[in-house]
RNA sequence: GCGGGGGUGGCUGAGCCUGGCCAAAAGCGGCGGACUUAAGAUCCGCUCCUGUAGAGGUUCGAGGGUUCGAAUCCCUUCCCCCGCACCA
């Protein structure tokens, strides 16, 4: 680990009052002397960090409260583990390429990459006023030829292993920005651009794509072991992948030969009444040529977007190969050329859409599948199921079928596909490969040129990066207008060519951007390999469900791709992914929009860094979207002030301690006990939770025993080590999350080194026992009140507490272990049970009785002790002693009634 | 339509996987009390119904089932949210 020195600034004066603790002071001071001591760097010699991870953020200029809480929840669990003595890899960087940066640059007449370092300079000012402890030393810029270079050499070695091409796409293009968007940047219905709302039009344009469906089965089969992931991002994957198994056959049309479709259902081949393309289908082109009603359908009619199904008849007919029938072909706009093979076979009586269709159209609806009867014998062959309402889309038995009359379906399926000649079995996919070709300016050029002789031949290595030229303010794509940029020569013939002006989607850059901190300014190679091998894959990744499948999909086919061609011995690169919720307001999501937006740097500024974490991270758990509340934040710097007010208290002698602050001479008294035992509790409750990054029960443990710590001062002298093991504990349980009042009570304490370095405290018990025990005072307490009022005693004189008699644990823990039909004579057997008499008899009884409920209690002596412990918590609120007694020093009668788990009370009035 | 996640007390929301210590955490709101000249803050309680000694009754969307026992497990059904979708 890194050595550093304390901090010997002078001690920042602390305002005593409810006007809060000066967080600015505070905050500034810890920031600086952890950049001083280098806290949060990672030394490359490190073995297996634990790699904590969040999304990094595109360079807008602010921070939002999405980021402050996606970045508060990997800190706080960076923290966590770094105090449980762990390495750990936490960095930050900047995905910093993307059209925006372009649209402000026009804009203010700048150029993007300046407007792009200005916002990430805003952003980390601000990412370090929230105290996030990164490792700046590992900072990663898209931006910058360092990085995408990279980008480069990886568009060159998937290009080796033959997975990047080059072909016609369809894309989104708008006519008045000239350039592509993005599916996602095409809005609402009436498909206008997002920037200009300009409709966007289609076009044909050659694009780069990078083959990700090669790698289809691999990424879909794989997300079963992805156990660390959230269900719901995993389906989405699922989905999106869309691998379906199914048969493509051909069906002969005339004058066109062999039309291929596909189906998932050949088993209802029988029941095919027509044939259908997709208006785009090559045959529906021919067809337009010289059908005038085909041609008037397809520019007119066809509505792939409604609702209703739509189709013009061809007058061809196609031949079905399972019975040679000859069937009418449409062109309809329900089909979809890149779905299957842009051509169906239509069976209205099994499928719904189908169905419709031909109501519409008057085609014959058969039914060829009947439902499997009850008890079917596996050869009779049942009753048709009525299919002119509704189409019967399950599987079944096969009817009307001829041979194959009285197969189930799956069977069907098999025996066709062999029967039929062109039938072949066929997995499609609804993924489609990486269109990465985008016409901007700000991303990394696609590192290819062009030559007349040779065709489009790759930049080699050695001449990469391809930087960017100046940027040009121009309409349309600025490298287009860069005449002298795109001039170069053939690197296989030396001829004269261009470049590519085609720069990548940002999406590339960050599908291994976490690969590159590993080794952030290694100039031979993207990252390191042994050193990737060791540290990755990233522990725990955390970022905003909206990225669920492009991201994190992308980022799984490049660790894929990396591991098969370069020898990275990880194929998946996110061990945990957590899916943080939204941060809103009145239940809506914050967006500039609806002018709902909170500052973080308000909030920053007004109660500080550590009061914006807090509230967040115990305002729910992480994965929940969640309220913002000014209340809420208010109580929660509230919070702070009174912890801070303590510590600084005890720190100045103002907690007056037993024996005068010395712990020898000091009484230990069970209140003492009572408070060591909740810091116990605190710990043991307060690890396992942030384990399990459910910060928020973690955090009310810690709060608790602030709270718990200031009745103790209130209701006794404390104990001085007890006082000041709880105030430690209670500082370390909340440094994760509010890290710089942590650092300045540390400091207060008079403790050694940064509290963010702290060993994490150790707890006396486990969670069960605390459990138990805090049942055991609270249902006592419980059962107080209930006297009280049930009795109607206004003023106790004195309250007893007794606790049930050895032998009744005893007798318990036998029942619970036995196994024997008479639990009474077991119990006998035992003789310091059987000499209690009646009493062992009808203690014995009601064990019987509920057998098979009875659970564990603490023993004996752990439940006096924790009476004992608890008791001024009675004490103080009926304004009586209250006496704890074991049952041997009790009166009989009231002993009686007291069991393991529920000590008997005596309220004498 | 398919897939995923939900429906809990005035509200928010935990519990459900691993059934019993569950009339059900915590927070908010409301009520009462302490402190204060007062307010705020803070602290102590109460907050389904009945009850003069810790009890009983009725609750966890609805209906049914399994079990000695169900908020928790199973089936059916209704409703809400999210993702995908004329996907062959």
């Amino acid at each position: 680990m890194e050595s550093y020195t304390t901090p010997t600034r002078p001690r920042v004066y602390k305002q005593m009052s409810q006007e809060g603790y000066d967080h600015a002071t505070v905050e500034e001071r810890w920031q600086e002397a952890w950049d001083d001591a280098a806290v949060y760097h990672v030394p490359d010699e490190a073995s297996d960090p634990t790699y904590v991870l969040g999304m990094y953020p595109y360079p807008s200029g602010k921070l939002h409260m999405g980021h402050v809480r996606n970045y508060t929840i990997t800190d706080a669990y960076a923290r966590y583990r770094r105090m449980r003595g762990d390495d750990v890899l936490h960095p930050m960087g900047w995905d910093a390429f993307g059209l925006p940066a372009e649209n402000a640059a026009k804009e203010r007449d700048t150029n993007p990459r300046d407007w792009t370092f200005d916002c990430i300079d805003t952003m980390r000012g601000q990412m370090k006023s929230m105290g996030f402890g990164y490792d700046w030393d590992r900072e990663v810029t898209t931006c910058t030829p360092e990085y995408y270079r990279w980008n480069q050499w990886l568009f060159r070695r998937f290009h080796e292993a033959g997975l990047v091409e080059r072909r016609d796409a369809e894309v989104n293009w708008c006519p008045s920005c000239e350039t592509v968007l993005a599916d996602e940047q095409v809005e609402g219905d009436a498909e206008l651009c997002w920037r200009c709302d300009t409709p966007v039009e289609t076009r044909e344009l050659d694009q780069w794509f990078l083959k990700i469906t090669e790698y289809a089965d691999d990424l879909l089969e794989a997300i079963d072991e992805l156990e660390g992931w959230p269900n719901s991002v995993r389906q989405m994957q699922r989905n999106w992948i869309g691998r379906q198994y199914g048969t493509t056959l051909d069906f002969h049309v005339d004058g066109h030969g062999p039309v291929e479709a596909f189906t998932t259902r050949v088993d209802t081949i029988h029941g095919a009444t027509f044939f259908a393309v997709a208006p785009d289908h090559p045959i529906s082109e021919e067809l337009a040529e010289e059908d005038d009603d085909v041609r008037r359908f397809i520019e007119e009619e066809a509505d792939p977007d409604g609702d209703e199904p739509n189709g013009v008849a061809t007058g061809l007919s196609a031949t079905n190969p399972a019975t040679g029938e000859e069937i009418p072909v449409f062109v309809a706009d329900f089909v979809l050329s890149d779905v299957g093979t842009g051509a169906l076979m239509a069976v209205p009586g099994h499928d719904e859409r189908d169905h419709a269709f031909a109501e519409k159209m008057g085609v014959e609806i058969r039914p060829v599948v009947a439902p499997e009867p009850d008890g079917w014998d596996g050869e009779t062959v049942p009753e048709a199921p009525d299919v002119s309402e509704a189409a019967f889309t399950d599987d079944g038995v096969l009817i009307n079928s001829g041979e194959y009359s009285g197969l189930d379906s799956e069977t069907a399926r098999e025996r066709l596909t062999e029967a039929i000649d062109s039938a072949a079995e066929s997995t499609q996919y609804q993924l489609r490969d990486w269109g990465i070709s985008r016409q901007r300016y700000w991303g990394t050029p696609i590192p290819m040129v062009h030559c007349d002789d040779c065709g489009a031949v790759p930049v080699p290595d050695e001449d990469l990066p391809v930087e960017l030229p100046e940027f040009i303010n121009t309409t349309g794509n600025p490298l287009d207008a860069a005449d002298e940029w795109q001039e170069t020569t053939c690197p296989e013939c030396g001829g004269a060519a261009t470049r590519e002006t085609d720069t990548m989607d940002t999406f590339v850059d960050s599908s291994w951007y976490f690969l590159r901190y590993v080794s952030p300014d290694l100039e031979d190679a993207p990252f390191d390999l042994d050193r990737a091998n060791d540290w990755m894959p990233v522990d725990q990744y955390v970022g905003g469900i909206e990225h669920a499948v492009m991201h994190l999909l992308y980022s799984r086919f490049f660790t894929k791709v990396l591991a098969d061609e370069e020898g990275l011995e990880h194929r998946e690169p996110f061990t945990n992914l957590l899916a943080q919720g939204m941060v809103q307001l009145e239940g809506e999501k914050m967006s500039k929009s609806k002018g709902n937006v909170v500052s973080p740097q308000r909030i920053v500024d007004e109660y500080g860094a550590d009061t914006a974490r807090l509230f967040m991270m115990q305002a729910a758990q992480p994965e929940r979207d969640f309220d913002w509340s000014e209340e809420g934040v208010k109580s929660t710097h509230r919070f702070l002030t009174r912890l801070n007010d303590l510590v600084e208290a005890y720190a100045a002698g103002d907690v007056a301690t037993a024996g005068d602050g010395d712990a020898e001479a000091a009484d230990r008294d069970e209140i003492d006990d009572y408070v060591a035992d909740e810091t116990d509790a605190a710990v043991a409750i307060a690890g396992a939770e942030y384990d399990d990054l459910t910060f928020n029960v973690a955090l009310r443990e810690a709060q608790d025993l602030v709270g718990t710590l200031r009745s103790y001062r209130e209701h006794a002298d404390p104990h001085p080590d007890v006082f000041e093991r709880g105030v430690d504990v209670a500082v370390r349980l909340l440094a994760p999350v509010a890290p710089h009042l942590a650092e300045e009570l540390w400091e207060t304490l008079g403790r050694d080194g940064f509290v963010a370095e702290a060993e994490w405290p150790t707890a006396s018990v486990d969670r069960d026992t605390v459990e138990r025990r805090r049942r055991l005072v609270a249902n006592t307490r419980e059962d107080v009140r209930d006297i009280v009022e049930v009795a109607g005693i206004d003023d106790p004189e004195r309250i007893d507490v007794v606790v049930a008699p050895d032998w009744k644990y005893d007798a318990l823990e036998i029942a619970i272990d036995s196994d024997a039909d008479n639990l009474i004579s077991e119990l006998m057997g035992e003789s310091h049970i059987r000499e209690q008499g009646d009493a062992a008899a009808s203690y014995g009884q009601d064990l019987q009785a509920n057998r098979e409920a009875l659970r564990e209690t603490l023993d004996g002596d752990a439940e006096y002790d924790a009476l004992r412990a608890a008791a001024w918590l009675i004490e103080r609120e009926f304004d009586a002693p209250v006496r704890v007694e074991r049952a041997a020093d009790a009166d009989e009668s009231v002993v009686s009634k007291a069991e393991p788990g529920r000590p008997a009370i005596d309220i004498v009035e």
